[in-house]
DNA sequence: CTGTTAGCGCCTTCAG
DNA sequence: CTGAAGGCGCTAACAG
C-alpha cells in the first residue's frame, strides 16, 4: 500500500516521487530501480524486492513523459479529431480507433472541431506538440485544410476518416459514398419513382457532395431528370431536414419518394413523413425513404426505412491501421491511398416487392 | 512554408527539430528560441524575426512533453474512462468533458473500460504515468475498485462521473436516480397501475440498483406490493431487454406498465410492446412505458414513451469543473462531495391525462 | 550484478 | 537584450 501524503519537501504543491527517491528509500542507485522497472533482469532478486517495495510504499510511477524523451522512445499516442462526437456515428468511429490503437498499445487523445477549421488547426498543433505518433482527422471543411497538409504536419503520419480532402496526398478511408447513394436511388427509380426527394448536408462536406453524385448519375443511367427543387442541401441537424420536407410535400411538384444522405437527415424526414401523412386520407400512396447510415431505429420507424447501411466502428478500425503501418514503417513512402468500404441496402421488410 | 524532408542526420529515422536546430540556423542560442516561442519579450525585433523563419523553415514545434518535465509545469491532460463509448449516453458524457476541459486549456485522454475493472486500472495506470492532471472514470464495477481509491491514485485528484463506488471519498457526480425512478413509477402507480414491470441492468451497477431503489419506494409509499417477478434486471443490451420483456408479456400475470431503467432497456421494451400489440386484438389496453435517459427518438417511438430525462453533456462538464476545481487547489482538502443533477418527467403526449 | 556519466528538449537562473 | 550553466525524470552505454 502506498502512504498517502506525497512529501512536498522543497515546493508548496505535492509532486509525485521519482527514480531518485525510490533508490534513496531502496538504498540503492536510481539505474537499479530504472532495471527493476524495466522487467527486473541482472538485478539481485534481494534488490529487487528491497526496490518494489520502496516504489509501493511511496506510490512511485514511472513518468512516461520523461520517457518518452529519451533517443529512440515514442509517445505512445494518437491524436483523433472528430468534427462532433455527439453524434453517434462519430461514437462509434472512435470506438473502432480505440480499439485498433489499444491493441498496438496506443492511447487517444481526442477533440471535436465542431466543424470549425481553426479549431481543428488548433487541436492538430497541439497534439503534435505532444508528439503524437500519428493523427487521425476527420476533416471539418477542405477549403481550408493547409494545416492538414503533408508539409504541415512534417514528419507526424496522419489519415483522413470519413470525408476526404481533395489536393491532399493523404490516407484517407472512406465509404462507399458514391454506390451507396446510387444504389439507393436506383432502387427508388426502379420502383417507378420519377421525383425522388434529395435531402442532405452543405456540400463543402465532401461525403455530402458525393452522395449528390450518387444520386445524380443514378437519375442519368435511369433516363429520369432530376428535379432541382426535389435537392435540398445545407440541413446540419434534424430539425431544418424536417422543415426542408415538409416544404417539399406541400409543392405542387412534391416528391413520392425521397433519399436522405445522412442519419441526421433521416430523422427530420421520418418526422416530416409522419406528420404529412396524418394529414392525409389514410389511403394515400405512401411516401418512400431510404437513408444513408446505419440507424438503431430503424425497425421502430412508423414510416417504412430503408437504409444504406456501413459500419462506423470498422472504418475507424480500418483507418487506425492504415495509421499504424505508416508509423511502423516511417520509411517506406508509399504514396497515400484511398480506401472505400462497402455499404449494403437494407430494405424495409414494408418495403414495396 | 515547411521543408518537407526532415533532417534525419544521424539514426535512420527521422526526428523532429529541436530548439538547439532552429537555433543554429537562425545564428543565436537556444535560449534565444526558446524567449522567442515564449512571447518574444525582451528579444530584439530582428532576432525574432530571424527566428521565427528558421523554425518556419524546420517545421519547429515546441516539445510539450519536454516542457512539461520541468517543475512547476503540468501535463494539460485529464485522462478519462468511459465504459462504452459506443452508446450515445457516454458519447454526449464525453463531450461535456471535453468542453469544460477545452475551456479549461487541457485535452482529453480517452479509454474504453468496457465494463471491465482490470482494463480499467490499466488505463487509469496509463493514465497517471502521463502525468494526467486529473482523472474522470465512469466506473466499471464497484466491487472492483480498489485502483481508483485516492490511495492508489496518489495525488491525482480523481472524479467519478455517473456511477457512485460506495465506500470510497471521492468527488462524484450522479444524475437523481432514485428520484427520477420514484417519479416515474409514482406516476404509473397513480394512474391505477398495479402490476409494473422492472427493466434494468445486472445491479452490480450502482446506478442500476438506485434506480430500483426508487421503483421499490414509490410502490411501498403508494401501498402497493411489487411482483418480484417482473422485477428482471441484468439485461445491458436491447436485446435482452425484449427478450425479458416478452416473456413478461406471455406471463399469466402479466404487467400493465413497464418502467426501464435505462436507454438499452427502453430501446428493447419499444420493441417488446410493438410486437406484442400486433398479437393481440386492436382494442387491448395499451401497455404504458416510461423509460429513463433522455431519447432522440421518444417521438417516433411506435407505442407512447414517456420519458425521464437528463443531460449527460451536463453532467460531464460537471464533473470537469469539479475536477479542474481540485487540480487548481490542490492543498485545499475539501472533502469529497456528491452531486446530484434534477431529472425531468417528460410526458408523452400521447399518454393518459 | 551495480553504479557513474551523460544527454533526451526545454527553460529558470544568473552573468554579461 | 543575450548567452552559459544546470537540472526536470529517465535510461543507454560504459565502467567496475
Amino acid at each position: 500500500m502506498s502512504e498517502s501524503g506525497d512529501d512536498a519537501h522543497p515546493s508548496g504543491i505535492p509532486r509525485p516521487p521519482t527514480v531518485k527517491e525510490v533508490a534513496e528509500r531502496a538504498g540503492v542507485s536510481p539505474m537499479t530501480v530504472s532495471r527493476v522497472f524495466a522487467g527486473g533482469a541482472n538485478v539481485r532478486p534481494e534488490l529487487r524486492t528491497r526496490v518494489a517495495r520502496a516504489a509501493a510504499e511511496l506510490g512511485y510511477r514511472r513518468n512516461e513523459n520523461a520517457r518518452s524523451l529519451r533517443p529512440g522512445h515514442k509517445s505512445g499516442l494518437i491524436g483523433v479529431t472528430i468534427t462532433n462526437i455527439a453524434n453517434p456515428y462519430y461514437a462509434e468511429l472512435q470506438r473502432g480507433i480505440e480499439d485498433a490503437a489499444a491493441k498496438a498499445n496506443r492511447r487517444i487523445l481526442v477533440g471535436n472541431s465542431n466543424e470549425d477549421p481553426a479549431l481543428e488547426r488548433q487541436l492538430v498543433a497541439d497534439f503534435i506538440g505532444r508528439r503524437v505518433e500519428g493523427l487521425i482527422v476527420v476533416p471539418a471543411d477542405p477549403a481550408h485544410s493547409e494545416h492538414l497538409s503533408p508539409e504541415s504536419v512534417g514528419t507526424t503520419p496522419i489519415v483522413f476518416a470519413s470525408r476526404p480532402v481533395p489536393g491532399l496526398a493523404v490516407d484517407t478511408v472512406l465509404v462507399d459514398d458514391v454506390g451507396g447513394a446510387y444504389a439507393a436511388t436506383s432502387r427508388l427509380l426502379d420502383e417507378g419513382h420519377q421525383r425522388i426527394a434529395f435531402l442532405g448536408t452543405r456540400t463543402s462536406v465532401l461525403t455530402g457532395q458525393r452522395r449528390l453524385q450518387g444520386y445524380r448519375t443514378a437519375h442519368r443511367d435511369h433516363n429520369v431528370p432530376v428535379y432541382e427543387h426535389l435537392v435540398r442541401t445545407g440541413q446540419q441537424e434534424a430539425a431544418g431536414a424536417e422543415r426542408a420536407l415538409a416544404e417539399l410535400l406541400a409543392h405542387e411538384i412534391a416528391p413520392t419518394a425521397v433519399f436522405s444522405a445522412n442519419n441526421r437527415n433521416t430523422l427530420g424526414a421520418i418526422r416530416a413523413i409522419a406528420r404529412f401523412r396524418s394529414s392525409v386520407p389514410a389511403d394515400s400512396p405512401e411516401v418512400r425513404l431510404i437513408g444513408f447510415d446505419s440507424f438503431e431505429f430503424a425497425d421502430l420507424s412508423p414510416v417504412p426505412l430503408s437504409i444504406v447501411a456501413h459500419d462506423p466502428g470498422a472504418l475507424g478500425r480500418r483507418a487506425a491501421e492504415l495509421l499504424l503501418a505508416r508509423i511502423d514503417h516511417p520509411t517506406q513512402t508509399k504514396s497515400a491511398q484511398t480506401v472505400e468500404l462497402p455499404v449494403e441496402l437494407q430494405l424495409d421488410p414494408r418495403a414495396p416487392e
